[in-house]
This record gives structure tokens, C-alpha cells and sequence, in this order.
DNA sequence: ATCAAGTACTCTATTTTGTCAAGCACTACA
DNA sequence: TGTAGTGCTTGACAAAATAGAGTACTTGAT
């Protein structure tokens, strides 16, 4: 009775695969800064915290390809791109906002609780 | 005008730190199980799709550091341990109900069109 | 009694993943 | 002219996750 990742008696939860997409590196970051307006590369790299172009570059790739994002070349030399939330993308606000209501209510908490030794 | 992730002026946001922790590999998948009731360490590993021991120990200690997670020892030899939300934890409901809520509707089409090669 | 499997981990070696630095080709501003 | 900005890509490298073995002990089957 052995279970792999694979499994498809226990598989096919769409759950399961949003999770695995959202707990990429700089996925959500890159979610919240798009929920405030398009931005452009580099600028976007800022606003999630400083993500390095190779990660950053990567993880773009991969929601563009999911359908999340839009990229539009504006202009290819002075280069300009826009990055964006398709309709699909823009959907992930319940999942920000969530987010949000929990770290107002809980983040300092678990900070202080962290800080004062609760492993002892 | 250098940005830093250290840096004071843009930082100190709850809703960073919460992504952070939220995008540590299988925290999500660890609490949408404890969200179902508690867990044994395998029992919990295997839940959560076949974590290995190393990283999952290394994740519940993080966040039974943070307070969102109770461990309890119910013996020592024969090994029985018991892992399960605190209050804090048990309010990560909301998130995970919200990507609940957003995968049902969108993950399908998503890995549709990934599959029919968006990325031409 | 002995074998197989289960509990909760930790340790080491290897693979996977993410990051850093540099560079290209070009514009804008001083 | 030089410095800084745009949007990336490539190759070398570091950090994180993994597999797999090992510890110590119990339960259930044979």
C-alpha cells in the first residue's frame, strides 16, 4: 500500500497543484506587486523585495504560460515590457487578501512568540 | 537610490513576512492537513504528498517556533508524537480556503493552457 | 522466537533549485 | 563622453531539498 507524489487514487486535487504554484519563490510576491498595476522588469524585481532577473525572469515565464500574466513588449529597443494580471491572475486577490487579514491579526505575534525562545 | 531587502523604509510589512513563511517549501501543504485534525510526523509526511523527515522536522519546527503549530509528546518509546494547529494556526483557515476557492474555478484552465503551448 | 513493518527522528551524500555577476544593445541625461 | 537606466540571457556557483541509511523500540503475524 505504498503512496507516490504520482499517486492517482490520492492525486488529482486542483488544490494540491495551486499550492504547489504559489509556494515557488517569489510567486505570491510577484502576485501582490501585480494586484497594485502592471510594472515593468527590473521595476518589478524591486517591488517584490529584490529577485534576482534569472529567478525572476523564470517564474514570469512559468505563469505567463499558466495563463496568470500578460506580457506585452512595448517597445524592443529602448526596451519596454509590461507585465500584467490576465482575469484568471487577477482572481488570486482573495488569496492576498487572506493573506493579508491573517499576517494583521497574527505576524507580530508569532514574532514575539519566535523571539522569546518557544522551542525551549 | 540602491534598494536593499534589509531596508527599513520599505520594509516592515507582516504581509512580506507571512509570504515568506507561506512560500517555504510544503508549509501550505502542512497546514492545509493539521487543518483536517491532527497528525503524526509520518503520518503527517504522507499526507502532505511524501515530504522527506528532514525537511518536514525542519518546517514544524519553524512553525511551532512561530506558535502555529502544538507538539505534543504522547510517549517516548514507543514513538508517538501529536501535531496540531494552536488558535493562530487554525485562522490560516481563511488562506487556505481562498485557494480553495480559486483553484476549483481556475487551476483546470490553467494547466490547459499551459499544455497547449502558450509559451509560441 | 523471529521476521516484517511501523513509530520519530537525525546524519551524510547527492540532486535540485535558486542566486550572483557579467554582458548585450540601446537611450536619456548631464 | 560617461554614467545610469531599460530587459533580458548565459554560465558559474551556493543554498536548499532529497534519498537513503541508521537508531531504538513496539506491535502483529507466523
Amino acid at each position: 500500500m505504498e503512496r507516490e507524489p504520482s499517486d492517482t487514487t490520492h492525486s488529482y486535487c486542483p488544490v494540491y497543484d495551486s499550492i504547489e504554484l504559489l509556494q515557488e519563490k517569489w510567486v505570491l510576491h510577484i502576485v501582490r506587486a501585480l494586484l497594485e498595476g502592471p510594472h515593468g522588469f527590473n521595476e518589478l524585481g524591486r517591488a517584490v523585495g529584490g529577485a534576482n532577473t534569472t529567478t525572476l525572469s523564470q517564474r514570469l515565464d512559468h505563469l505567463e504560460r499558466l495563463g496568470l500574466v500578460d506580457k506585452t513588449i512595448e517597445s524592443t529597443m529602448p526596451p519596454k515590457t509590461r507585465y500584467e494580471l490576465t482575469p484568471a491572475g487577477r482572481e488570486l486577490q482573495g488569496i492576498i487578501d487572506a493573506i493579508d487579514a491573517w499576517a494583521r491579526r497574527n505576524m507580530s505575534r508569532c514574532k514575539k512568540h519566535e523571539a522569546s525562545g518557544a522551542a525551549a
